[in-house]
DNA sequence: GTCTATAAAATGATAGAC
DNA sequence: GTCTATCATTTTATAGAC
């Protein structure tokens, strides 16, 4: 047998380059715009074209299909919500009352955002029905669980206070996205505020009986 | 002026013979399946046609759009749901173990109807999304808020306890939906099932809670 | 009421000039 | 890297025979 040459190549992928990159995120930004505003059944390439004011052929040449560019924004989305993460938030002292304080700020969040969280939910749906990218859903969870896990306690660098807190993140997700289905559904926000209340209550009990379970096993 | 002879159209409208009311229910449910086998993003008419084993332009003698479609799927499905609330449903006695039971149904649904449960969500989604079409979200989570509600107290003709189990039916829903997307993205079953032993333990203290203080407000 | 055939528009994607 | 122009399907929807 020959020798065989193995060629390097050279050819920068699309969005290596600076400009490339920005290209690239201002279609990723069109399409989570578009899909805010006018939900997936809606979402054409033509209209996400459009929103990131770049021309139909453009949005091929970075993305090599529709469904590659839909996973990319919620990959986006994850990396948004990391980013907060890293960001220090304001709360109170005492576990529970972060808790609180963490559901009364998403609670607002969700109110004032309804077109944001629609759109959330459509695309966790989409990666759920395409094949192979479940772990897409399954990342933006973990991301959301890692995000309220770290900020129920002010110090986790305890493995129980890290478990309890992820435990507390979880229902306290379970929570949230429960209530924006609803309440963007009844339209009625005393009935909500109840709802929320109940969900404070709810979630502090909780960590207090976690936190109660982790001291008699020591 | 003169009179004017007013004719009444005797011509029967699409669906209102026997066969049409066959023919039309064959083209939701072809539609149902079709839904939550392949999703919002598949969901053509074509595919609705081929599903309810009906040629494209019977569909369109029956629906006068995609969109009317959809919303007659919904309707379809809130329609099985006040089914099955006539339903007598076997239930403990003591009202707390009723909504322990409740979920637990649920959960173990849940589980065995993946595409279902996904479908159900894109649709409602699908309809708050769809001027003018909100109040059929809002109708899809009454149906539900009545069935758990009504499930709840074995008599609830006293006005008190239907509030109260309409409250604890809201909190189930809240967390059966929540738990829904987070138990699919996560595929965690261990994960899943500490939660729903959380979600029973706080629906369990807040039916408790509610019927304190109505023990307290005579 | 259901079908075949087809219209009319929209959609995802590509070729190739610049 | 971005554009114009265009392709190849697919899609929703209708006309009209039976």
């Amino acid at each position: 047998m020959g020798e065989t040459a193995i060629t390097i190549r050279a050819k920068t992928a699309p969005g290596a380059t600076r400009k490339g990159v920005e290209t690239r995120n201002r279609i990723i930004k069109g399409a989570r715009e578009a899909l805010e505003e006018g939900g997936m059944e809606a979402l054409t390439t033509r209209r996400i074209a459009a929103s990131a004011d770049v021309k139909l052929a453009t949005l091929h040449y970075y993305f090599e299909s529709k469904e590659s560019l839909l996973l990319a924004v919620l990959e986006d989305l994850i990396a948004d919500m990391e980013e907060a993460y890293r960001q220090d938030v304001a709360l109170p002292k005492a576990p529970e009352d972060r808790v609180e304080a963490l559901i009364r700020a998403s609670w607002r969040y969700i109110q004032r955002t309804r077109g944001k969280q629609i759109a959330q939910q459509e695309l966790t749906l989409y990666a759920l029905r395409t094949k192979g990218s479940e772990w897409l859903a399954a990342r933006q969870y973990n991301a959301y669980i890692d995000f309220y896990g770290h900020l129920v306690f002010e110090d986790d660098r305890d493995e129980d206070l890290r478990r309890i807190g992820r435990a507390v993140a979880r229902q306290m997700l379970i929570g949230i996205d429960g209530i924006i289905l609803q309440s963007y559904a009844l339209q009625d926000l005393s009935t909500s505020n109840d709802d929320i209340e109940a969900l404070i209550t709810a979630m502090r009990g909780y960590l207090r009986r976690l936190m109660v379970e982790r001291d008699k096993g020591r």
